[in-house]
DNA sequence: GACGGCCGTGTAATCGATTAACTACTGCGC
DNA sequence: GCGCAGTAGTTAATCGATTACACGGCCGTC
């Protein structure tokens, strides 16, 4: 910046000034100050500045799993609407472990960032209190924690899970298999309750934990009890559970149906396609990043709870249709 | 820091020092210093630190598109390894645009990266002599660009593209529809001039843009060429390519043969299960990551050259097996 | 013609760390 | 008792920006 200034002949004041859109330098000024930087190929250190004015441009956002078309989705549309309001976006993968998420946030709050989006992989609220503390502006995406004090936004899929467990029972299914999530997330309880709840005593849940691997053993393990049905709570689990329905050679819907959470580009492909709920993964990512720039621009922005609906396709069987 | 170095009753040069592990320190001393820091919640500033020292611990990583689960499993590798040696990785998501690729990889040179990992959009050496007149270490992934003066990762698909031709062609297949990428990628064009070279006058050749809906339209376009077996060049062409022939009601591999470039773990659950050229993911963010910390640390890693293997599954027909 | 106001720039303090250069103290040998 | 080496800790410069304040020139007014 220095060599900038000394080449316009000016003060580094006033190249701070023309980088800012400052009123006060002259066209003339201007000019010389731009043409100094286009010839030194100079370009701000923006360490340097946001250490001076205390602001970053950046949201931190750290989700359970980058593998996970879903996270992926809403770490998209985040970015989206952040950079089209000026703003980075730093993604930090916590691969569903509280430990790396911890250390996730810790790095992003030592980098200054502006905001955290946050998908605790777990109930427990100490790391939300911890960011409260800082007084850095945070929102829950997905899901929340026990006695969270901050906006979460989050899609809503009880009415979507119990027109689905309708439809089972209507179908005549005896035994549906579930495949839960871990009982210490807020998706992975929410959905499982209202979802065997609505079903009424024909459901029997096995918990996994978001990943492919736990859906098939989970799925085998409903099998062998007898499952007419399997439902899973998360589109990797359901990939696994669908792998191992094919492992043993069983047909969809003739020997079993299947449903998943979370709907997957290619589920449509599958013979047959893939009943699942679907949620609006895009809306939830830029209403998160919205939410949050609210909370840094020194708003109040309410919880957003967005609805999944329930896509019909074949895999439960004619009952459905 | 300040008010750390008060609470101990020392300096600030000593709770650096303590921060940083120097000798100096007494452990009497450290210990007060650790319990103020304790006490008081202090976490240094990242930003402060990196002005200084002029280290970030962060490496840049620009990809094509986060969506395509190429790009993020290699995402996903490059950041195991860079946390394995203590750096962080700051993702940038270019969406097959030139422009916001350029966007990104300065936005990234301004944050001051120690490193940069481009997956390039197109074949303009443009950006990377940019990158590289700032004297910021460079790692081309994926892709390369015309020129390239700075080390390469990449996959070579060309022995299984051969050996995917030779079975097309055993099998009896006139017409072999190709969905290309666009001949502006280093991928794009090297695969697509293997695989016709070894059909040897049987390939038609349509360009797409690496997105799903490209692979549709020019599925589309081919069919109703007359071709009996289709290859694309890319997984989400892939899948745009699947969706026409299942709208059509063509059954695979009867009615046309289907092939795909990149392997996803839902392509042995379709039936019949795709054929592929699997690229080593994990390996080529690995490897990346690696030759991109040999840079910052001064040595001068070779080009990285791993290969891509076909995984026969049935989408071909019974002649493959 | 002198004075007050306004405008474009420059000077210098500041953000929060690191670190070279210096100081103060301890203890040892002669 | 004195000097010297060695060690623990402090002072202050520095990284590259932003910005409050000061300064000097120009213009209009009485």
């Amino acid at each position: 910046m220095k060599d900038v200034a000394q080449h316009a002949g000016v003060s580094t004041a006033t190249v701070s000034r023309v980088l800012n859109g400052h009123a006060a330098p002259t066209p003339e000024t201007r000019e010389r100050v731009l043409a100094a930087i286009e010839e030194l190929g100079y370009r701000p250190n923006a360490l340097a500045r946001s250490l001076r004015t205390t602001s970053t441009q950046t949201l931190g956002l750290v989700i359970s799993d980058l593998l996970n078309p879903f996270f992926a989705e809403i770490a998209r549309a985040v970015e989206d609407e952040a950079r089209s309001h000026g703003y980075c976006v730093v993604i930090g993968n916590a691969d569903e472990s509280a430990e790396q998420e911890a250390t996730y946030v810790r790095t992003l709050l030592d980098r200054r960032v502006d905001g955290l989006l946050l998908c605790p992989a777990t109930d427990d609220p100490g790391l939300v209190r911890e960011v409260s503390a800082g007084g850095v502006p945070l929102v829950l995406l997905d899901r929340t924690v026990r006695g969270a004090t901050c906006p979460v936004v989050r899609a809503d899929g009880s009415e979507a899970l119990t027109a689905l467990a309708r439809r089972l029972v209507g179908a005549g299914h005896t035994r549906v298999g579930v495949i839960a999530g871990p009982p210490d997330t807020s998706t992975g309880r929410e959905r499982t309750d209202v979802f065997t709840g609505a079903l009424g005593g024909l459901a029997q849940v096995v918990h996994g934990d978001f990943r492919q691997e736990s859906g098939s053993q989970a799925a085998a393990k409903l099998i062998d009890d007898g499952a007419t049905a399997l439902v899973a709570m998360d589109n990797l689990m359901g990939l696994g559970a669908l792998a191992e329905i094919r492992g043993r050679g069983l047909r969809i819907p003739h020997d079993i149906a299947l449903a998943v959470f979370d709907d997957q580009p290619w589920f449509p492909l599958l013979d047959p396609p893939i009943t699942v709920v679907a949620q609006p993964t895009v809306e939830m990512g830029r209403a998160a990043a919205r939410s949050l720039l609210a909370l840094i621009n020194g708003q109040q922005p309410d919880d957003v709870r967005l609805t999944a609906k329930l896509v019909l396709r074949g895999s439960l069987g004619e009952a459905e249709l």
